[in-house]
Order: structure tokens, then sequence, then C-alpha cells
RNA sequence: GCACGCGUAGCUCAGUGGAUAGAGUAUCUGGCUCCGAACCAGAGGGUCAUGGGUUCAACUCCCAUCGUGUGCACCA
């Protein structure tokens, strides 16, 4: 916001000097002991204009200086050692910016002057699978760039896109056959109404997965049962769906539960399944094009460039035992997708292993038009999920660590530091710190990088973590309750070198939303939100509000905590953390 | 082997081509009669993997090398 400003007056200077407005940009100063915005402009326009840097900047400041209202907001404006424009503003400057501010429900945040529809692909659990760790940070980072999106004023459909079409319902299905062969689900004969309760549990379930898994890759005739129940139940198998039905209803309480602890949510809780009504057209499309052809069994498409660095296989629509695979799938989901919404673009929050796949199906949708030419796909990707000794974390017993006793463990470690305050609701801090602390330390991490899975940090409440950024707010909240009496007022001049940072921190806020939105990167926020606290945090500690004197100035204040208990709320609600009362 | 990530303080990580590379943690020191010490203030700690190149300017861009992770058609 302050840069937009200031950029704005750099290139009326830089125009009126005779060079190009582009040279203007204004930044957030490097060196804040010298000044607030800098420009490097000069330095870069030198070479156009075969002047020095140094000549320039002192031509540009001149003009700068003589533009109307320049005194105002500008306290100083100096060249420095090559080419630097350095920038200050006048303090009742910066003030009036925030005051203004004070008013404005989206702390100076603009919205997307043209919203993209946007189809927001994360979360993925399998059925029958329980959700284990490697989930939480789709769920997360996932659910922390739909908000972002949304708050910008895009428009999101987020889609948690189930796998319950693939081999792994085979698995299930044919494992449920051996153990129980006389259930009507298996009697081609039967035409009558299958049960309405499942013939297993949750439990069950949950054991059967991991079991026949394990069986397939050492049995052969367990795999080929398996590949055979999937094509099967992919073509429509009377019983086999009723069963498979069973599995989703069941499978999809339990996922429904986790991810609503973790306060992610979905619009679409569609999955493989929902596309299989459009695989046919898919084909379709693909065989009028003459793409689709049989190699080693299997019926391809190819995919790969003359440019390309090294060769992308042809990606499967059809294994050679007839049934599809996830890229059919995820191919029909595309055509459903555009034909539901003709987004701008598809995002999906997945695995960087996924890469390859989601580079055979892009190049597959676009080059046969299965999207629109305007739509955009893309694979957000991140690293793996590593233990302490840099390897994919397991429990100490060697297993996967389950995502609810992740949050378990996480919301439990909270507990035991709350226990000795009276007085307060301690389910309610238990989760929201816990939560708080789990997802900040997930989202502050820069998501293409590999992710170490450290217990100690996970459950650590001091310096950068969740816990202090809620510590703050709950601070504002309780600074604020004791100040109910006195009406906020004018935000004047800064009192204070701190109080200075916190305005101009207040105003970086588009900024940093701007890029975060660029990068899909959550972990921006993250910083930005962080340092915002530790200034509050140093703020409340150099002033005390409660006992100031001045009645404009505690008035002042008050505005001031206002703001940023606004600006960090925005920030919260981001990231999908949520402020107790007291903790 | 080929391709794609990653390599920054003891550890975990930030760092939009710009000036003297920053946090947290750990270590050491100081601060609660005072709106909450889950806090604040200070100290020490660096060959930005290595070697070239582009540029007025490189942690940032390009190339090579080393280390590390991942992926390379019928799992998702």
């Amino acid at each position: 916001m302050l840069t937009t400003n200031l950029t704005e007056l750099l290139q009326e200077a830089f125009t009126q000097a005779g060079y190009d407005k582009s040279y203007a940009v204004v930044v957030k100063s490097q060196r804040p002991e010298l000044c607030q915005f800098q420009c490097n402009g000069c330095m870069s326009a030198s070479k156009q204009y075969k002047k020095p840097p140094f000549v320039l900047a002192e031509e540009v400041v001149a003009r700068l200086k003589g533009l109307e209202g320049a005194d105002a907001i500008l306290q100083s404006a100096e060249v420095a050692k090559p080419g630097f424009i350095n920038l200050t503003l006048q303090d009742s400057f910066l003030a009036s910016a925030m005051d203004h501010l004070r008013t404005d429900g989206r702390a100076g945040v603009g919205l997307a002057p043209s919203p993209y529809t946007i189809v927001l692909d994360y979360g993925g659990p399998n059925i029958a699978k329980p959700l284990h760790v490697g989930h939480l940070r789709t769920a997360i980072i996932g659910e922390s760039i739909k908000r972002l999106s949304r708050f910008l004023g895009h428009e999101v459909i987020g889609d948690i896109h189930l796998g319950d079409w693939g081999l792994q319902m085979g698995m299930v299905i044919s494992e449920i056959r051996r153990r129980q062969p006389d259930l009507p689900y298996f009697d081609e004969n039967y035409s009558g109404a299958y049960p309405s309760e499942p013939p297993f549990t949750l439990e069950d379930l949950e054991e059967i997965y991991p079991m026949v898994s394990k069986l397939a890759k050492e049995d052969e005739a367990v795999n080929a049962a398996a590949k055979e129940a999937t094509f099967d139940l992919q073509n429509g198998r009377r019983g086999y769906v009723a069963l498979w039905k069973h599995i989703v209803d069941l499978s999809l309480g339990d996922i429904r539960k986790n991810y609503a602890r973790l306060g992610v949510d979905f619009d679409l809780w569609y999955g493989e399944s929902t596309s299989n009504a459009y695989v046919e057209d898919v084909i379709e499309i693909l065989q009028e094009q003459n793409a689709l052809y049989e190699s080693q069994g299997a019926m391809v498409v190819d995919v790969g460039r003359p440019d390309d660095k090294k060769e992308i296989p042809p990606i499967i629509i059809y294994k050679s035992d007839g049934s599809i695979l996830y890229g059919t799938t995820d191919l029909a989901t595309l055509y459903q997708r555009a034909k539901d919404f003709d987004p701008d673009y598809v995002l999906y929050v997945v695995d960087s292993r996924q890469a390859n796949h989601f580079l055979q199906v892009f190049r597959c949708a676009t080059d046969h038009g299965i999207v629109a030419e305007h739509t955009k796909l893309e694979h957000i990707g991140f690293g793996t999920m590593n233990g302490k000794d840099g390897k994919p974390f397991k429990t100490r017993e060697g297993g996967v660590l389950r995502l609810s006793d992740l949050i378990d463990m996480v919301e439990n470690n909270a507990r035991e530091k709350i226990l000795d305050k009276e007085g307060l609701d301690v389910e309610e801090v238990t989760h929201k710190v816990g939560l708080a602390t789990l997802k900040f330390a997930d989202l502050s991490n820069y998501r293409m990088k590999d992710y170490i899975f450290d217990l100690d940090k996970f459950s650590s409440f001091e310096g950068k973590t969740g816990p202090y950024i809620l510590y703050t707010n709950v601070r504002i909240n309780n600074i604020l309750s004791k100040l109910e009496g006195t009406v906020p007022g004018p935000i004047l001049p800064a009192a204070s070198e701190v109080e200075r940072q916190i305005f101009l921190k207040v105003g970086e806020l588009p900024h940093a939303l701007e890029t975060a939105f660029i990068e899909r990167a959550p972990s921006v926020v993250c910083e930005y939100v962080y340092e915002l606290s530790t200034l509050l945090n140093g703020f409340y500690h150099a002033h005390h509000i409660l006992n100031e004197k001045d009645l404009e100035r505690k008035q002042s204040w008050v505005s001031l905590l206002l703001l940023a208990k606004k600006v960090s709320g925005i920030c919260l609600d981001i990231l999908g953390l949520e402020v107790p009362e007291r903790m």
C-alpha cells in the first residue's frame, strides 16, 4: 500500500526528469537504519541513458522534492552511494495512512480486479485407509491457499478428490470375498436388495487394507483377484458397487471427522468414482483425434515433446487388464470440472513426487482439448515429511503415524501446559493451541522443501511458533477488554520507533498477501504475522497503555490495537488458526 | 544412467538481482510490586556446498562439479 503510493510519486518524478517511469519502483528498505523505503531504478536506468546512476538519482530527487505535496509525505529523500534513492515518510503522513485503515475492514487489501475461478484439488485421502501424517500437508496448505485466494476475491471451489476407484478398492473387496464368500454381494445370480448395513466395521476395514496390500505383493493370486475385482467394480458389477458403497460410507464418516478436527473443509466431496461417468466422453475425444493407441497391451496416449530433456512416457488410459488408473480418472475429473465450472485455474496440492504424473495428465488434457485453452493447470507440490534422521517419518515401531494420533499428541502436550491455569475452558484452549502449534510448524516451512517432522518442535510453545502468535493476540484482546471505557480516537504520529515499525508493518499486508498468492506459499503469511507479533510484543512492553495520562494518545493506541487485531485476524484466518479467550 | 528438487549459524529454517546475509532454537547475560515472563533486552556464533560465468551489482540468474532427496508406463 505505502510502496504503491510512493511508486506513483516517484513515477511522476521520473517522468518529469525525462526518464521512463518503469524505473520508479519503490520497495521496502533493506537497511532500516538508513531509511524506510528505497528505489533502485537509477542503477538499472544508468545504461539506457548513459549517465552515472548517481546523477540520475540526483535529478529525480530534485524533481521529487518539487512535487506538490511531497513535503507532507516525505520526511527525507536522499541519494546514496551508487545510486539508491532512500525515502523516509513523515510521521504525520504515516499516521494518517493508518487512520484511514481503521475504517477499512480489509485493512487496505484490494480485491482482485478480474477474479479467477479456481478449482483447488487437495486432501486426496484414500477410502478404506486411515489418514496418516502424510495427509497433513496437503490439507493444511490447501485449506490455506483456498482461504487466501478467497480473501483476495477469487472464486474457489475446493474438492477433496477421494481415492475411491482404484486398485485399493479391488483389494478390499476381494479380501472381504475371501473371508465371507457367502455374502449376497458375491452371488452373481442375486437380484434382490442388498443389506443396508455393512457386513464389516471400520476397525475391520482398517485392518483389512494393510493386510491385503502386503499379501498382494507376495502372492500373485491375491494380486490377480484384486485386479479382477477392480475391473468388475469399474464396470458396474452390481454386488461390488453395493459393497463399495458400504466401504465408502463407513470410511467417509471417519475421514470427515478427521478433517473437521483440523478445521479443513471442502466444497465438493467428489472422488475418482464421481468422474467415472465422464470416462467415456474422454475416451471418445481421444479416439476422435486418433491419440489413443495400443502399446505393450495397454491403451496409451503420447505426451512427449520433441524438446523434452528426457523422455516422458505415454500416459496409460487402460491397463492391459482393461481397468483404468488414476491418470484416466484425473482426465475425466478435469473434463467434468471444465464442464461444471470452466475454471481459469485448476490447482493440485499434492506431494512433489507426483510431478511426472501431473505433467502427463496436464499435457494430455491441454493437447486434446479436454480443458479449455484459457484453463491453466498447476501442480502445487510439497516436500516429503521426514523424521529427524532425514528418512520418511515412521513411528517408533516403524509404522505409519496416524493423523488422529498426531493431533492427539499435540493436544495432549498443550493440555499439560495449561493445567495450572484457573478458570479457563481447558478443552477449547487445548484444541486451539494444539492445532496452532501443528499448523504453524507445518505452514511456516516453504512447501517445496522436504519437511523434518520434529516432535520437539511440534510441542514447543516458545519462539517462532503458533502459540506465540496466539499469545500476542490474546494479550491484545485482554488489554482491549480492560480499555472498554476508552473510545478509539484518531491515530497519532508514532510515539516511538516500535510504534513506527508497527505502522510500516501494517502497511506491508497487501504486499505480503499478494506474494503469498503468487507463490502459492502460506509460509509468507506465517512470516508476516510473526514479524507483526514480535513488534506488538515489543510495543506493549515499551508502552503502558492503561496508565497513559495523555487521553488522545491513549485513544490513538486503542485504535492501533484494533487495527493490529484486524490485520492479525486476517492472517490467522488465512492460516486457519483460532485465538482462544485466554491461554 | 537420465530428469527434477534441495545444499545459508551447532540444530531447524527465512531471505522480491542491490548497501553491513536474517529469525527461532541451543549457549551466555540482564529484566516480573508494573495492561499476561507462552514475554522483552543484549552477547557470541557464517568460506551462503565448491569452481567458473553473466551484471555497475549475485545467497539470488547461467554452466560445471560434489553431496543429498525424489521420480523414471499397467499402485495412488
